[in-house]
DNA sequence: CGAGATGTTGACGACCCTCAAGTGCAGTGG
DNA sequence: CCACTGCACTTGAGGGTCGTCAACATCTCG
């Protein structure tokens, strides 16, 4: 426990809890799981989930930390970040082999869902896990869509502005504290991501913070004022 | 038929098409689709699928024409295109109440597949129905990432030319040609989708032009050297 | 404590956005 | 059938934003 204070999901909040109550393990605290979960696997910084080519087996639930999600080429190209709450693995859901690759951007922890059991399970049950994965596969697709506005911003400070609203919102859907946290990725890898230079990333949260809308120190984010950044948008 | 060589899938290749079959109706032509599934209605340009804030009731399949995704704000920004083949609703899915917005792009045809008639289905249909529509919102949410990435490019010239062989793909994927088509959306529409100004895409398509890479006739495009474009993102 | 990665700052130039005027095409009505 | 009207598209000039490069500071981890 090196980080007591790492931004985790409690069960409840923990996408794959539904998943669990589903399968018919009602135990809120989810320590009933079967062998299709595997519950609060420990990763270590940098570690891969899966690389472009390994063969499809799990979904990922991610617990505590943070997960990145690049295309296979070089140089590496930034697609989406994962945090607490959220899960890793639907792009590639339907395919035999893996067309990206997902790591773990810090120490943290995994719930896995084992997708080659599912079809042993009863008709009862399986109706009721493949419901809600489906509703959450469309959850994802909301939220891809949603990130994607953000990227197709005009200016970099749109983008910034956007890029940490969003971060908030999807910290606070998993209960987590929305206007004070600790960013799970690098500047480079924002920059990836934005499709701006690392350089422009941080003149811009230096800009921001100059205008007193947030505060920046170091990874640690504290977001000011909202309703300003969100006006920047609508400009 | 104003237009009788308007690219329509097969119903083969209409991502529906398997969801017929899971669903017990194995005709191939599509014909005895039952009350949940409304065949071929025909929609005329500009028409609505819906708009944020109604109620989330249909998966719309394109048959032929294409369509439009952006969100409900103003100014208007593209979320996403649709082509013959693939699925438009699948962002919403979870919601009661749509959050973005669907318009066709030119006059065509859909097939509406109703969500609300599926919990009525047998079990033994519903496992195959919900499996397929996993594996589509799947296949989407890996269309998503993959077009995230072209966005997230750093010079017009590499997301211009990452979007014409985006395009190229996917008419290839649904049986349709890959290397002369017809863009079905405008050029501020082509801007706001990849966050560009509309001059700027007219002025890189013309310098793609000029290098022998495409031809450009109005919406009309040819894809001369597939290959090159593909070094272009390389670098 | 040291070494390497990560982050920061400044100067300069290229690319792209803005604004404005002009062209072509499509659908409409005479 | 042809002019008309509106919209999409095109083209040009100029300025601002952002990318590039290089040097330095800071942080993190072994």
């Amino acid at each position: 426990m090196a980080r007591p204070s790492l931004p985790a999901v409690i069960c409840r909040d923990c996408a794959l809890y539904h998943t669990a109550r589903v399968l018919g393990l009602e135990s809120p605290d989810c320590s009933q799981l079967d062998a299709m979960v595997i519950r609060n696997r420990p990763v270590a910084r940098g570690e891969a989930l899966y690389a472009a080519g390994d063969p499809v087996r799990y979904l990922y639930l991610v617990h505590s930390g943070a997960c990145i999600l690049h295309d296979g080429r070089d140089p590496q190209q930034v697609t989406g970040f994962f945090l607490p709450g959220e899960i890793v693995g639907f792009e590639d859901l339907d395919a035999e082999i893996h067309g990206f690759s997902a790591h773990a951007l810090q120490a943290g922890s995994l719930c896995l869902l084992d997708l080659t059991g599912l079809d042993q399970l009863p008709a009862e049950r399986l109706i009721g896990v493949q419901r809600y994965l489906l509703k959450a596969a469309a959850a994802h697709a909301r939220l891809l869509q949603r990130e994607r506005l953000i990227t197709g911003l005009p200016s970099a400070e749109q983008r910034i502005a956007a890029f940490l609203l969003g971060l908030a919102k999807r910290f606070q859907a998993h209960g987590l504290p929305s206007n004070s946290f600790r960013l799970p990725m690098s500047r480079e890898e924002i920059a990836s991501y934005l499709g701006l230079a690392p350089e422009t990333v941080i003149r811009t949260l230096k800009k921001l913070a100059g205008r007193g809308l947030v505060s920046v120190r170091a990874r640690q984010i504290q977001i000011h004022d909202p309703s300003a950044l969100e006006r920047l948008l609508a400009a």
